[in-house]
DNA sequence: AGTTTTACATACCACTGGTATGATAAAGCA
DNA sequence: TGCTTTATCATACCAGTGGTATGTAAAACT
């Protein structure tokens, strides 16, 4: 049988995209080939090229699906932080949310390495500067029209904030000497408390 | 001629390197093929395999090339503008030259982009954490002393704000919007001189 | 002078992402 | 219902890749 119904091709593109999330999150995006992928997702390239344009595709869905999960995550715990004695808290909140993805190996191999990497600086701009750079603007936001920073500091801050949580993500998973969750988060968090 | 002198043979080694440099600056590692370094260095594939065991040394060799460059030119900024009545002022100018260093595409490229995909994280470790990670805790373990920081945040400190450097230096290449270098520069002082 | 070793050049190889073509069953249509 | 079209793959193939094996000539050494 070489025809499908609908659903079975849907579920087939399934069946790659998690293939090759698995993969990429493991091996890395150069490690995995495009026969390691069809073939641990049980068809064969005809069916991946169908369905994607180009490994590069099928990367960029992958990143994508990634983003969203984190983004969803954190925007809910900020949202459920939101106190009227701190205003830092859901601020807080949804960074250690997102301090925890980037703390996972999958989260780092393929957004903070290998997304940079694969796709052009613009298009990781795209969506990353859309999802977590502007969750960190948005919490920057609220702490500005409360009076504890200024207005033309949201951006060039947010910047800031999100690469410094990047890259606690980073040290912590290659076990830094004299590095812990705690510790950076505190560190964090004095950082952020500073700002006034 | 095929055999020469071992000067000559130095000079064909560094000629490899300056054109793999070049190349890799501009089009990145995976867009740069041996042929083409190969070529523009006027030389073969025999040559480059016989200097270098792989692209991924090869590409190595001028990674720590350009550390060592930045490097030392941040060290020399740093040392010249310690000043007695301003603590943070030879950190602040260390990090302005680091900054400078991390807007250039080349830095970027090389460096903040390809270097983490190319190597892995361990080797990438190796030599990132003893240059910039380094000078940054330097800094912060001068203000230590001073009692302006706490000594057990140098560490986690030192990984946030050199991060924070870098994706300063990625989003000004970006040209993204209400980003600038002083907007940068300033905020990044704003969070420095925060801590205490 | 003869041998060894260095510094390449050339020919070759397995494998890669990607394409072109082929095959088959579902869907649309008369 | 029969016929055509089209969606969904499977297979065969291709140019280019990093890397290797081998050849070779000149320098270096004895």
């Amino acid at each position: 049988m070489v025809k499908r119904t609908p659903e079975q091709a849907e579920e087939t593109r399934r069946t790659i995209l998690a293939a090759a999330r698995h993969l990429f999150e493991t091996k890395g995006y150069t490690d995995t080939s495009i026969a390691a992928i069809v073939d641990a997702a049980g068809t064969t390239k005809g069916a991946l090229f169908y369905h994607f344009a180009s490994k590069e595709a099928l990367f960029r869905e992958v990143w994508t699906a990634v983003q969203l999960e984190m983004d969803a995550e954190t925007r809910a715990a900020a949202a459920a932080a939101i106190s009227p004695t701190d205003p830092y808290a859901a601020f807080l909140a949804g960074t250690r949310v997102y301090f925890s993805w980037a703390s996972t190996e999958a989260y780092q191999r393929i957004v903070l390495t290998d997304g940079r990497a694969v796709m052009g600086l613009e298009r990781w701009q795209e969506t990353d500067d859309r999802l977590g750079r502007n969750n960190v603007a948005n919490g920057l936001r609220y702490l500005a029209k409360q009076g504890h920073i200024s207005e033309e500091r949201i951006v060039p801050m947010s910047v800031m904030l999100l690469n410094a949580l990047n890259g606690a993500g980073f040290s912590l998973s290659r076990k830094d000497p004299g590095v812990t969750a705690d510790n950076l988060f505190e560190a964090f968090e004095e950082l952020l408390r500073g700002l006034r």
